[in-house]
DNA sequence: CTGTTAGCGCATTCAA
DNA sequence: TTGAATGCGCTAACAG
């Protein structure tokens, strides 16, 4: 642990001292603005390098009106969404200009009322609020002094603006992918049926389908999302439909289950039966045997997004509003092979 | 997107007019002291109740000297460590009281330089240093002026003060709890030899054995850190080693590698051979088949712990300096089992 | 009990 | 080109 070793951190009014100069000379000198002579300027420098002085950005955010500084608000636990966007916001701010709260509410509405309080106590200069299911949240309503984005997670207002990943095409790529492949007898293995994103990924697909003027084999299968549930429905399913010739499965988990049940029971992946994932988490994905194709959102571009329209919220006063859908992306890895 | 609703935030002063009191006496009420009127002071929160006023942390913090804020710095590119340990300091510091500002240096040191001045220049009242790997890092040095604790990865100064999870101890109780299930032919699969976290474990181990009076019946086997590892290494252990009646694994993935090797090649497990894993990592450990007992340390302690330090350092000047290991646990699932 | 004064560190007037 | 004065919003010290 460290602590203070000069007494106190060094002010601009230290600086200016050191430099003879008064603090607004050093102010200006500091930040680069011209009407300062070029020797007074490296006078000024040289003596904020020596001191340490590292400019208060709390002062500055009190007179500024803004504090470069953003809140992300999440209730996504295990952090699968959160953190790339982080890192995606972090990228579109410039890393170091901004910097960003993270709270996290834990899924409970009172702590995410805390948690509102304090960042606007703070006068962030923006929100993120991410959510863990793709289902509508809770809108934070309007009266909120800082413009907000729904990442994720859209906002049940449509006053809002949200941004999430388009699970509806996503399943259409999926399907697609199998019938480029030459796959014709698909089956479906899906996750909760009480989140939308399982009912969007199954929309998609069948919708894909028809427009081949096919439809699934077997009535899609929702149960969880867990390997488990993957597992037992792949079981049921080779069992109860020996030909099918593909599964399009509703999370990369779910797929590792059917990967698991499929050589169990002797069946050859990617050859005689192709396996898409959803979500390209992938730990999963790329540590399956064979490597699980998958479909999945770019949650740092995602991120990037969020903080670019809150930027736009800064600089117009345009409020934007309305459910952006995001672009989900294939990534072909070993389980899906064109028939031979 | 949500944008002002009313021109500008309230301040304190639009309270005082409002409640025809002077800012001191309003400030005095709203923060619960003791010398004001009680008239007065339901008349100042009424009044700040209809203007729904936030105080200004920002400038509160300017005055106070300390912003009640922390940074978390850290270089945990999936989130594993740094997510949880986020969740206890804020958990320890009572959620909303104190908020945290979450960093990405991305394992790039200058990245880090860049985010450390930003936190600084935001005057944090403390930092919490995050790696990815429990071996030594660089200090970010004493001359920081904000006390520092580093979690999971230590710093390499001694006088720094660290937490990092005892996987020495983490690998004796891997090896208690299988000697306890009356396991004695026992190998060790482990991840990366250049991390100290592989080498740690094996070290506990082998002297976990010793103690026994035994020793692994096949040298350890050093890799890396995935399934395809486990899967690899267990097939030519398996193979070399067909009396081995038990496999600990330097971590969850690498378990999941060896619990499918073993299916494949038609070993039972927990009958025939137990495995235990290490990390907890609960997606991998509870979808397992069987369920994969393991060893891991409690990273949301871990991270109570981080914040209780800066705590105890923002009161007592007290600098605690060195290593503390702390605890891991070990939770049993069904892969480890005694033998009947 | 209440109000006045002063200052936290900085950036922005506006004079000089 | 420089500097003195002013204010951002709040709290602490003191006087009334």
């Amino acid at each position: 642990m460290t602590s203070d070793d000069s007494s106190r951190a060094a002010t601009l009014n230290d600086v200016a001292a050191r430099a003879r100069v008064s603090a607004a000379t050093a102010s200006k000198a500091l930040n680069g603005r011209s009407d300062v002579a070029a020797a007074t300027r490296t006078r000024v420098l040289a003596a904020a390098e020596e001191l340490g002085f590292t400019p208060n950005a709390v002062a500055r955010g009190l007179t500024a009106g803004r504090t470069s500084t953003v809140g992300l608000l999440t209730s996504d636990l295990d952090g699968r969404f959160v953190l790339p966007i982080l890192m995606g916001a972090e990228d579109a701010f410039g890393a170091g200009r901004i910097d960003v709260f993270l709270c996290d509410a834990r899924g409970d509405a009172v702590r995410e009322q805390h948690h509102l309080r304090a960042l606007l106590s703070r006068r962030v200069d923006g929100i993120i609020v991410v959510g863990d299911r793709t289902d509508p949240r809770p809108s934070l309503g309007q009266a909120i002094p800082a413009p907000v984005v729904y990442a994720y997670a859209p906002s049940d207002d449509p006053r809002d603006l949200s941004l999430t990943p388009d699970n509806v095409e996503g399943g259409r790529a999926a399907i697609r992918h199998l019938l480029t492949c030459g796959r014709r007898r698909v089956a479906h293995i899906g996750g909760d049926p009480s989140y939308a994103a399982a009912r969007d990924r199954v929309l998609g697909a069948e919708l894909e389908l028809q427009d081949a003027g096919l439809s699934f084999v077997a009535p899609p299968m929702l149960g969880e999302w867990s390997e488990h549930w993957g597992r037992a429905a792949a079981r049921l399913l080779f069992d109860r439909h020996p030909d099918i010739d593909a599964v399009f499965c509703g999370s990369d988990q779910i797929a590792r289950g059917v990967l698991d049940a499929a050589r169990d029971l002797g069946r050859d992946v990617p050859r005689e039966v192709s396996v898409i994932g959803f979500d390209n988490w992938v730990v999963l994905a790329d540590n399956a045997q064979p490597r699980l194709t998958t479909v999945g959102a770019d949650f740092e571009s995602l991120g990037r997004a969020a903080a670019q329209h809150l930027f736009r919220a800064f600089d117009d006063n345009a409020a934007e509003s309305g459910v952006i859908h995001t672009p989900v992306q294939l990534f072909v890895r070993e389980s899906t092979i064109p028939v031979s």
